[in-house]
DNA sequence: GACAGGTGTATTGTATACATTTGCCCCGCG
DNA sequence: CGCGGGGCAAATGTATACAATACACCTGTC
């Protein structure tokens, strides 16, 4: 896209995932024209794009809002991404190369050196974690699974509590990482598709017993 | 959404479905604008909306362009189809009212009259068919599965072929869509779930079979 | 005091003008 | 004759003005 458009859509995007928008709350054109120095027009194709993520929600009547995601739609998201991503794994299986195997093994050492004591990063952890996922997602070489899942993948997560994940749980996600690198080598479609479903299955768990009525804020998961 | 922009979409769609605008030509924004009787802003956001359900392409330089799908990129739709649709049977088998079941049934009775000889109503069993996919997608109860869904519905299938698909095909997806219904009666998700892929996959073949190296045109495939 | 109706304001939808970018064709040069 | 640069034309991106719509508040009546 070209810029005021793009920026308006990462500009907004930013501020609904960092919880400068309260979710629920009602965000209008013009007001977010204004902050971001553009027009309405580029604002008004940015909030499209946003809705078709699910990161807005608009009334009957067009209105915009932050969307505020139920426990149910979390797990909702977390089913698809399972399918989706255990797909994506078995794909990948059949069609890694030796370059990306290397820089998944070499992603997941960063995340092993993230999470070593006594500072672990969970940043890095996190953008590790990401860099991860994206390969395998693009050895699938599947343009339409990739969108599905970009559309699962940005999840509304108590931002706080995804920073106390304890280590435990941070050592298990790398662990599984390892698991998967195992079954990719052996080029083992169905090894690789059960270990994704158990990780991202896992990764819910920890979210659902971490935030039972805790206020929502958009955020990042570990997974 | 609203008069123009709402109509300006159902119209490009249509033509794009039809293959009144042939894969792969250039469509620009102003020609549409004025097919469609309305400005350009209004046919920017229905290009966007097609862009997102795969129906237009853009290049890198943001000319829109009626995507040509390739036999991968049918194969790609239906593997998806295959899973999410499956999801959905599985959800569906326990959620289902005894209403919606028993408009499923109906559903399915349309469909064998509309393929019972002499004189097989092809538009009719098509009609009944998305009607039947479209009671389970809705009790599945899933808005995130129900946006990706119509995602793949939609399909580039040679529209002369589809409409010559053989009676026993046809009759073939009747007998899936009442073991789906057994299955459903029974609440047992996970045969729900196998009959589903089973349906689907076997479209895909039947698909694949009739359009070996035949062009492209958008249609509906029957499933 | 509660409800119905209407008016005013805020918000979104559409059209149009203008800016910017891209693609294509032609001309000139090697 | 082929290749590369420049300029023109067409298409897209953005801004703004105006129109239509929805929500909220306020008032008047029962």
């Amino acid at each position: 896209m070209s810029k005021a458009s793009e920026r308006a859509y990462a500009q907004i995007r930013a501020m609904i995932l960092s919880g400068e928008l309260s979710s629920g709350s009602q965000i209008g054109e013009i007001q977010l024209a204004e902050t971001c120095g553009v027009s309405r027009t580029p604002v008004r194709e940015a909030l499209r794009r946003l809705e078709a993520e699910a990161l807005v929600r608009r009334t009957e009547s067009q209105r915009s809002f932050v969307a505020d995601w139920s426990l149910d739609d979390v797990e909702d998201a977390f089913e698809l991404r399972g399918i989706l991503e255990a797909l994506a794994a078995k794909r990948a299986a059949a069609r890694l190369t030796v370059e990306q195997l290397a820089e998944l093994s070499a992603c997941n050492s960063r995340l092993e050196r993230a999470i070593a004591l006594p500072s672990p990063d969970i940043v890095a952890f996190l953008e590790a974690n990401r860099h991860f996922h994206a390969i395998i997602t693009d050895a699938a070489a599947s343009p339409r699974l990739a969108a599905m899942l970009a559309g699962v993948t940005e999840q509304p997560v108590v931002l706080r509590t995804a920073r106390n994940y304890d280590i435990d749980n941070l050592r298990r996600s790398w662990r599984e990482h390892d698991e998967l690198l195992a079954a990719f080598a052996a080029q083992d479609g169905e090894w690789a598709h059960a270990v994704m479903t158990a990780h991202i299955r896992r990764a819910f768990h920890t979210y659902a017993d971490a935030h039972r009525g805790s206020p929502a804020v958009f955020a990042e998961a570990a997974e």
